[in-house]
DNA sequence: ATGACGGTGTGGCACCGA
């Protein structure tokens, strides 16, 4: 069974793409960021004649996230418990899938604009109520998956310049460092279980021909916990959609469990 | 230091993203 995350950059825009997608591409889940759009304009309907269930927590113009499942979502959790929060970024739920009952978090990071700056902090105090929330969901549910856009290269073999853009935004030792945190709460970023080529991101700026030039950003992640560790058959990239019409600046990042 | 591209909502552009 396979789970991806995508941001999609407006689903108003992309839904065509992700339903063009899900036909090539059947997943059991898909969680998405960056809806930008309120639950009452989520495309249900057409999800449902795809084949998924949703669960949604939207926003007008900006953040959103929704979980699509093959089966209906269970325990549906928004934002993060006892952090008060304007923005749409997280949502949990409980899915029943082939490879048994899984609890997903999928979280649209903030991307904190620059060290310093105000934004920053939220970045900081958002990941540090984001990690309490992921600890306290692992004790309830040892199998679990935490994925989405964090907005951190967390190494520099993540970043297409490293060098340049050192300390810069996605690249500082604060962000790492909370990175490694969720690590260190028994999670393991999937990508990493494998061998996978040099210069591998998952967004690319639209500007400056970023995709043409793979001059990209590995920030879209897959985590997945210990109990779920040795049922990891592959994880991988799918730039494809990168290359449509009217792309979002994410490419979608799969995870096969058996 | 700034803008480049794209989306949104507004209103003839500004704001945000990464």
């Amino acid at each position: 069974m396979k789970i991806a995350t995508w941001n999609v950059n407006s689903l108003a825009v992309r839904l065509p793409q992700v339903l063009d997608w899900l036909a090539a591409q059947p997943v059991d889940v898909l969680c998405l960021q960056e809806l930008k759009l309120s639950d009452d304009k989520f495309p249900l309907v057409e999800l449902e004649a795809a084949g998924y269930h949703s669960a949604v927590l939207g926003q007008k113009t900006y953040n959103g996230v929704a979980i699509l499942s093959r089966t209906p979502p269970r325990e549906v959790v928004r934002n993060i418990v006892g952090f008060a929060d304007e923005q749409s970024r997280v949502i949990s739920a409980t899915l029943d899938t082939p490879a048994g009952e899984l609890r997903v978090v999928n979280g649209y990071f903030v991307n904190g604009q620059e060290p310093g700056s105000e934004k920053f902090a939220y970045k900081m105090r958002w990941q540090d109520a984001l990690r309490e929330q992921v600890r306290a969901e692992l004790s309830a549910h040892p199998r679990l998956v935490l994925l989405g856009d964090f907005n951190v290269a967390p190494e520099d073999r993540d970043s297409y310049d490293p060098e340049g853009l050192r300390e810069t935004i996605h690249h500082t030792t604060q962000e790492r460092d909370q990175f490694k945190a969720l690590l260190e709460l028994g999670l393991h970023d999937a990508y990493r279980l494998f061998e996978q080529p040099e210069k591998s991101y998952s967004w690319w700026d639209y500007r400056m021909l970023g995709f043409q030039k793979n001059r990209g950003l590995r920030i879209d992640h897959i985590l997945v916990s210990e109990a779920l560790k040795a049922r990891v058959q592959s994880c991988n990239i799918d730039r494809a959609p990168r290359k449509n019409k009217q792309p979002s600046d994410h490419a979608p990042v799969v995870v096969e469990l058996a």
